[in-house]
RNA sequence: GGAGGGGUGGCCGAGCGGUCAAAGGCAGCAGACUGUAAAUCUGCCGACGUAUGUCUACGUAGGUUCGAAUCCUACCCCCUCCA
């Protein structure tokens, strides 16, 4: 690989976002120029996305900040259809109303980590929904379906497990390679759109779309995917407890993200880092230099770094102070889950309830399990009575701290 | 349309009239060790209850039986082969 000339290529390449790429110098050459659109697609499946997503957003950041222009392409319409890469199965049919809902709350998301707007490098949302719903079907065949052959297609991954593995493949989603493929022709088209990004699942699609552009426009266009981001350990990245690491404010709050970032293990820090904050690189590589207790500091800088992006400036802090509190000084912050209790019925209130009413257990017998096992701490003194019952007197401040084990706290606090 | 196979807990997967809240694995939770890390070891892992107890659950709805995840009937869904 020569030496890369574009500013956007140097960043990705030095922070490790690049898996794949159609043709890494005729790219270079064509972003080291005048702004250019670029995009990546995002699915409508929920009303929120998760951490798993967070390497493609972080692409279009990038992408902005080398000065160029982000494309973010809401998969309405290809939702409607199930994208086969990766999955065993069929996903299940959505509405046109949840995909619309789902739509709204994605936006939201990505407000934080791009800027909007009409200038040449401003990002701008689009649907796919807007060109494939009105497709004729027999036009669309004779026009683009004649430049697909069965037998390419077979041998895609996404297709080609399916059926090694016996599992049902539906027309519907054989076709959904077709229609991403077209998605790419359109925004060539219409925006001159030179690049689409995405995860190393879509390099299939991906290809297919460039290849389509380059048949029935000649137009030179450009692939490039990302690695998979699995945690050093093996683990698919993003799950925790609760499932998975929203990154809308009303499915996860920002302690928890915070927290989420905050518990990376440590030969993941260096990685993460680079991929999921903007610092930069010398920084990072101090950090990343760190060793044995002291890379905890690195790991709370990338909890800041990631939360600040995210949910904003002011909530990393407070995350970060409640932490603190919690951890370091054995008192409780004001970002902890809470439950409010009337100072009357305080002594009524079975430590198992206010467990179970802060989130610390799922169930009144997952809160005894947890008393059992010694995990349960009453303002962090020990407490083995299953059937402990709240007193007043334990109320210092107007709240009562509640652990299940040594990272789960929750308030009760009386009114 | 015909013939066969199958739908079990978050996932995979055993069970095939009672001893089944259902083996085993994965995931998860807790304890020990640590650094809010990893690895390792130990315990837990449907709900409600102090409880040997009750309830809910093995695609859906009925039935047979003292007793059903297991047998029968109908329906729904999926797969394979044939047409």
């Amino acid at each position: 690989m020569s030496t890369l000339k574009s500013a956007f290529l140097q960043a990705i390449s030095e922070r490790g976002y690049i898996h794949q790429c159609t043709d890494l110098d005729g790219l270079d050459a064509v972003f080291a120029g005048t702004p250019v659109p670029a995009y990546i697609g995002f699915d409508c499946t929920a009303d929120s996305l998760h951490v798993g997503s967070m390497v493609p957003i972080m692409l279009l950041r990038r992408l902005q900040q080398a000065g160029h222009k982000p494309i973010v392409l809401m998969g309405g319409g290809t939702t409607k259809i199930g994208d086969p890469s990766g999955k065993d199965t069929a996903r299940q049919m959505l509405t046109d109303a949840d995909i619309a809902r789902n739509m709204a709350g994605i936006r939201s998301v990505f407000e934080k980590f791009l800027s909007f707007g009409d200038g040449p490098t401003d990002a701008i949302m689009i649907n796919n929904d807007d060109w494939l719903n009105g497709l004729s079907y027999v036009a669309f065949l004779r026009d683009y379906g004649r430049h697909f052959s069965i037998n390419r297609m077979l041998t895609f991954d996404s297709v080609k497990l399916r059926l090694e593995r016996e599992q049902p493949l539906s027309f519907l989603e054989f076709n959904y390679m077709i229609l991403q493929a077209y998605d790419f022709l359109e925004i060539n088209r219409t925006y001159g759109c030179r690049l689409q990004m995405g995860g190393s699942d879509q390099w299939g699609n991906i290809v297919n779309g460039v290849e389509l552009a380059r048949r029935v426009d000649g137009a030179e266009i450009f692939g490039l995917t990302a690695p998979l981001i699995t945690t050093a350990s093996g683990a698919k990245m993003g799950k925790t407890a609760q499932g998975a690491v929203w990154l809308n404010e009303d499915r996860l709050s920002a302690y928890d993200y915070w927290q989420f970032w905050r518990n990376t293990e440590d030969a993941d820090v260096g990685r993460f880092l680079k991929l999921f904050t903007d610092l930069p690189m010398e920084e990072i590589r101090r950090l990343e230099a760190l060793r044995g207790a002291e890379i905890n500091d690195a790991k709370k800088i990338l909890a800041n770094e990631a939360t600040r992006l995210c949910r904003g400036e002011a909530a990393a802090q407070e995350a970060e102070e409640t932490a603190r509190k919690t951890f370091e000084q054995g008192r409780s912050g004001d970002a902890l889950p809470s439950v409010e209790v009337e100072a009357a019925a305080l002594s009524d209130y079975a430590v198992i309830d206010a467990m179970v009413a802060t989130g610390l257990a799922a169930s009144k017998g997952e809160a005894r399990r947890l008393i059992k096992q010694g995990a349960v701490k009453l303002n962090d003194a020990p407490l083995a009575d299953t059937e402990a019952k709240l007193a007043p007197a334990q109320a210092a401040d107007g709240q009562i701290k509640l652990s299940a084990g040594k990272k789960r706290h929750a308030l009760v606090k009386v009114r």
